[in-house]
DNA sequence: CTGAAAGCGCTAACAC
DNA sequence: GTGTTAGCGCTTTCAG
């Protein structure tokens, strides 16, 4: 019993060995408690099932996992590769050297990217030699990427929809929309064009720059409830600026949603917990991160050409948003 | 120049190499680009700067970091191992085999096993054959093992003098006590000791076991609610449950803080968020985690042995707790 | 069907 | 200071 005849046992080969042999190779290696070493693997086979997931690492500090959103479908990829028998390495990045060096120094087998905007993501300069699928990205020049996305356009339609169906006819859009994502841009353009579709006129949607954190969301909120002629219908790309908004305005003397409908990004649980609970768009993680963990693992195992993956969104109505109230019409007309 | 003078200059051993030939090496080396691969050095050094963080997942489903501490701690962690150049392996597990196949199939020079039950990591069997590190547990027989925890005790205390302070003087602890978890049971034997020290009874202070989720908390606090002779001041061993207590307490008809006081532990960002702003026990997770990463190095590096880290916890006072009022006493008293 | 030889990229140990 | 030899644990290739 050679040691290429356990090396085919163990890798399924079982082709060329007889079945009794093989048998034999089974229980000595459950009997020894054998474990395959993905290392010398790796290094003559040149992939030991290893991928990474990237994230941004931004200069202030440990903001590697600080979004619900990316703690979620970090752990659902987690468990999509655990389940095809990968392992995963997690790791922070923002220069092209270091992603180059992850890769290269570990021999990974593809990598995910999350987190990063279109122009972090064109300082990557990722060049392809790799598979590698990108999360919410609309980046897509130069060489092939695989990408799963939520559908963010459609998330903009449903939140315009669903305020404007509340009566809503000045509306605004809240979020980060200079840092020159896609993401938000689909969100904003699907806001829009369901506006419009409600008939609403184009300078009725204003627009606003925000960071996706709570304290520029009450900023936000309290400089709005000073404004006159204020929109009644907000929506916010995260869940977390919503629920800034909400406070700013409360803090200003708005009630939400009596004086101002608010809708959020994401469904994260924190939805659930604030008062009033948050009407707005839910993405869904688990899918996402699997959608991603197989459309990279096509990509190494059986060479599927790129390709992109749109994961659905809905709208989810909570206390958040309710019927508009044309300003200065007494309570009771409610 | 031999292969040999390029890997002791990669690697530092310059003692004897001339710097001329390590200059030329070395530019060399950046013009084409070359990343020494990890894999090689790993079989043939038996080590290659790679350790694993381990998670447990539970059969359900992706609930590997759905905690917002884990995701906080596993994000500092991975940032203080980049800053000594190391890789990060994520890996769920439940059994001793998967454990064991991570570590072997990978050589990984270590482990950070983080939150698990006492009764889990049991089960893991840990062996100390690689160094590892826990963290939040209280686990300690066997083989040597690194600890990093926080002061749960002193937490516990915190709590229960903030809560007499004010005047409570029927409390309750609300945690997953049946769990088996040395943090639970230290947080809870620290609010007994603060309120025996503030002249409490021991059978004043009430102990309530609870799943650390938002609708245990509701459930727990609409019952609560309707019963007589209720505790006044609430301690749970989560934000997310103290919120859910809070919600379940104002859907039962009382309010907090002015009929009930709730502490929370952890202060997540959720704990700013609500309405009332949540008082709570805070964990630096950025320590933690940074604690956990240089316990863990130290041992790999330095061999230095195993020990524990405690790390502070401090009171954050908010909006959640308030002076005690006794029961029937018009609200003009408060 | 089974085994022996070669080598993946690197480094420890020892000559030169 | 520098180069040579051997081998980490495995798989690919080819010979029994």
């Amino acid at each position: 019993m050679s040691v290429m005849t356990v090396s085919n046992v163990v890798n399924g080969h079982t082709a060329h060995v007889s079945p009794r042999t093989a048998a034999r190779v089974r229980d000595a290696i459950a009997v020894a408690g054998y474990v395959p070493n993905a290392v010398a693997r790796s290094l003559v086979a040149g992939s030991a099932r290893l991928v990474g997931l990237v994230l941004p690492a931004r200069s202030d500090d440990i903001s590697l996992l600080v979004s619900p959103h990316d703690s979620a479908v970090a752990g659902s990829i987690e468990a999509a590769l655990r389940a095809r028998d990968y392992h995963l390495i997690l790791r922070g990045a923002t220069t092209s050297n270091e992603l180059r060096d992850s890769v290269q120094r570990w021999a990974l087998d593809g990598i995910i990217l999350m987190g990063f905007t279109d122009d972090e993501l064109r300082a990557l300069s990722l060049d392809g030699q790799v598979p590698t699928v990108v999360i919410d990205s609309g980046f897509d020049e130069g060489s092939p990427l695989w990408h799963v996305r939520s559908d963010d356009f459609n998330g903009g339609w449903l939140a315009a929809e669903h305020l404007t169906s509340l009566g809503h006819r000045q509306l605004m859009f809240c979020g980060p929309v200079s840092r020159g994502s896609q993401v938000v841009s689909d969100r904003l353009a699907g806001f829009r064009a369901g506006a419009t579709a409600r008939g609403i006129e184009d300078q009725a949607v204003s627009v606003v720059d925000a960071n996706t954190t709570y304290e520029a969301g009450c900023v936000l909120g309290t400089t709005l409830a000073q404004r006159a002629g204020r929109p009644t219908g907000l929506f916010a790309t995260a869940d977390i600026l919503a629920v800034g908004l909400m406070h700013g305005l409360t803090l200003g003397g708005l009630e939400v949603p009596t004086a101002v409908s608010v809708v959020g990004y994401d469904d994260t649980e924190l939805a659930r917990f604030v008062a009033p609970r948050l009407t707005t768009i839910a993405q869904d993680t688990t899918r996402k991160g699997r959608a991603a963990a197989d459309l990279l693992l096509g990509a190494v195992e059986g060479s599927s050409p790129p390709r992109s993956e749109e994961i659905g969104v809905t709208l989810v109505v909570r206390e958040s948003t309710t019927r508009c109230r044309p300003p200065g019409s007494p309570l009771q007309a409610v």
